[in-house]
RNA sequence: GCUGGAAUAACUCAGUUGGUAGAGUACCUCACUCGUAAUGAGGAAGUCGAGGGUUCAAGUCCCUUUUCCAGCUCCA
């Protein structure tokens, strides 16, 4: 017999060799039916686990993560084993659960149109009905490899052979006719998978190399309950609502112009103005924070690139002016990056280690030509803006430095709203990339990663590693942000770098009467105003804080003929620095009021006889809807306040 | 760059098997002078993304191309 503890302490005992599946039921046919996966002394594991020793045994079901994770990853099978059954010579490459659902990949002669998708829809749900039990069994590798060539299955034989160097046992699991190589776990049926829908087919490279064949993958997402589905794609249309693809061109934020270009969107005046007045708060926030600014050239010369290493990096990103293969004529590049001009300043006259730290900064707008297919809204575009720096130091001043950039950026990230769905990216470099990516000699690597690491530990920040995310030139601290469809990217990055300086030649005179290389930290404050500002617009979906709004203020009077005094009222707004406007249309005041709550301008003074009879206004909030009436200083002075304090 | 989807009035979208281009909103005009999320009537508005082709006839079928969307790859 062994003991067995559950929940709450409880402890039982049961036959050696039980499995997770009976405990269960004995302790109740509801919980065994909502059991998805378990955890042996917190270890995941298939139900269908034998429990050999005494233990701790918690029942996971879909609400936890764990639980999800095996309901998908059991949806992905049943999947591939209605496509099998409809399409019986696509051949299987991979199909995990990821954090929304699964996918499974097929190579198939042509991708899977949405008549395919009912289709395929209709043959998971009958083989759900079927109630398959699904079971587990284990081979020995070069057994599994066979079974895998007997099945015809390229990419499961290349799968399998890598793990065979293991020379541990291969699990496959298997559900009626369908048997497929994997980890699990697994449920123990496909009956409790109710609610099944296929929402995506897109293409996606084998091992996620695009020299590889591309594949057919098929995104899904699946439920117990039918009601759970339902919730689930209720909440992906609100999402929806908030993307600043939608909602920044709805709101006159941007637009985008065949004839321009991909990528290159065009800022209306709310947009600049959001732009113009983060800028300036930026600028003035990095000027008490010691940064000097500089204004350096948009394009340069080929040799000026060359020496940094972009040149040979990134020739096929940059905007070239000219053949960039005939030496014998002068070639430009626009700039995708700022480093190599802002050193220039550096370099302007020999420095000494008293002129360190220089903190360098600049409005820098950059020009990277992505590939045709990368661009997306403001967030990743072809031509965009940056609050960039670079920080020349002492190897001693590195880690206060460091940690000032750190602090400043969260300040930054903080104010405008974002911080808190941020994460933190510790991007290190892959010594074994195969396209020779990274420069420097391992010593080299090794010690800026150990540096950033140390730096990282002492502050105490919680970060992933982000394996060969690095730059060419050094590690990387990235900050990461999530759209509404859940896509990352980086809005935020400081870099330590120990290459470039002695490229470029930029010594300092030390105390001691030396030539030393300083360290230099490539840093962002608020990152990318663009694409800060698609974040911003998700994030508050539209109704951004009065500071940053274009209109903060909107006077309605109620008829025509109090047009004057509407416009005197908006005057003494403007007077006091509020951005405001009059709507002084011979329209119903529920119309005018309609309207401005749809453009989400923050305030509404309302006026009629009576406020004009009184000196009151009516004030109405976005948010809070009636204010109620009270003097115009006494709202100046409420608003003032709001926009001073940076108010979320 | 790759896979899939899309493009019709300023916006959101209808448009049957190929046979004269439609609605709502917005816009303009007029009336109404209004109390916290849509007043009424009338009017104007489209080279059906662009370029080719098939056809007596193309928004609709075929080819090319541009842009937008989702995903992959990439992201200094």
């Amino acid at each position: 017999m062994i003991k067995v503890e559950l929940k709450d302490g409880v402890v039982k005992e049961f036959e050696k060799g039980t499995t997770a599946a009976e405990v269960t039921k004995s302790l109740g046919a509801g919980l065994y039916k909502a059991a998805c996966v378990c955890r042996v002394d917190g270890v995941v594991c298939d139900l269908r686990t034998p429990l050999e020793n005494d233990c701790r045994l918690e029942i996971v079901t879909f609400d936890e993560t764990d639980g999800k994770k095996a309901f998908w990853h059991t949806s992905s099978h049943v999947l591939a084993q209605a496509v099998k059954r409809l399409f019986p010579n696509a051949k299987f490459a991979i199909g995990p659960a990821i954090d929304s659902g699964f996918y499974y990949d097929f190579d198939v002669e042509k991708p899977f149109s949405p008549d395919d998708f009912e289709k395929i829809t209709a043959e998971m749900k009958k083989i759900v009905k079927e109630g398959l039990a699904v079971e587990k069994f284990l081979l020995q590798p070069d057994e599994a490899i066979k079974l895998l060539e007997e099945m015809d299955e390229p990419y499961k034989v290349e799968l399998c052979k890598e793990h065979s160097d293991k020379g541990e046992p291969i699990s496959f699991y298997k559900q009626g006719e369908f048997t497929d190589l994997c980890a699990g776990p697994h449920l123990m049926t496909v009956a409790n998978i109710k609610a099944i829908k296929l929402t995506a087919c897109t293409g996606a490279y084998w091992r996620g190399d695009s020299k590889n064949n591309q594949l057919c993958r098929v995104y899904g997402v699946s439920f117990p309950k039918a009601s759970m589905l339902e919730e689930h794609l209720k909440m992906l249309e609100e999402a929806k609502l908030r993307d600043h693809n939608k909602i920044g061109r709805e709101l006159e934020y941007f637009t985008t112009v065949d004839y321009v270009g991909q990528g290159l969107p065009v800022l209306l005046p709310k947009g600049a103005r959001v732009i113009q007045l983060l800028q300036r708060w930026i600028e003035d926030v990095e000027q008490k924070k010691g940064c000097q600014l500089t204004k350096t050239p948009l394009f340069a010369k080929r040799e000026l690139y060359k020496i940094s290493g972009h040149w040979d990096h990134y020739l096929d990103g940059m905007f070239v002016l000219g053949d960039p293969h005939d030496e014998t004529k002068e070639c430009f590049a626009l700039r995708p990056m700022t480093c190599p001009f802002q050193y220039q300043v550096y370099l302007n006259k020999q420095r000494s280690y008293r002129d360190l730290p220089m903190r360098l900064t600049e409005t820098s707008t950059l020009f990277r030509n992505e590939a045709s297919g990368e661009m997306h809204g403001l967030i990743r575009v072809r031509q965009f803006t940056i609050s960039e720096g670079h920080y020349i130091l002492r190897p001693d001043q590195l880690e206060e430095e460091f940690k000032g950039c750190l602090e400043l950026a969260k300040y930054c990230l903080d104010t405008v709203g974002l911080l808190e769905d941020c994460t933190f990216r510790f991007s290190q470099w892959d010594p074994a990339n195969p396209n020779n990516k990274y420069e420097g000699t391992a010593e080299q690597w090794e010690e800026a990663q150990a540096v950033m690491k140390k730096i990282l530990d002492n502050i105490g920040l919680k970060y992933e590693v982000g394996f060969d995310e690095a730059a060419f030139y050094g590690p990387k601290l990235d900050i990461q942000y999530r759209n509404v469809f859940g896509k990352e990217d980086t809005i935020v990055t400081i870099q330590i770098d120990m290459l470039l300086a002695e490229k470029f030649g930029m010594y300092y005179i030390d105390s001691d009467g030396q030539k030393k290389l300083p360290y230099i930290i490539h840093r962002t404050s608020l990152g990318c105003y663009e694409r800060t500002l698609a974040y911003m617009l998700e994030h508050f979906a539209g109704a951004l804080p009065l500071w940053l709004s274009p209109e903060q203020v909107r006077v309605l009077p109620l008829s025509e003929n109090l047009a004057d005094k509407a416009k005197e009222i908006e005057a003494q707004l403007t007077a006091a620095g509020i951005r405001a406007s009059s709507d002084i249309r011979s329209e119903k005041i529920g119309y005018k009021i309609r309207e401005a709550q749809l453009e989400k301008i923050p305030y509404m003074l309302v006026i009629g006889s009576k406020e004009v009879e009184s000196g009151t206004v009516s004030v109405r909030s976005r948010k809070q809807a009636d204010m109620g009436t009270m003097p115009l200083s006494d709202f100046i002075a409420l608003a003032l306040d709001e926009i001073n304090t940076k108010k979320k």
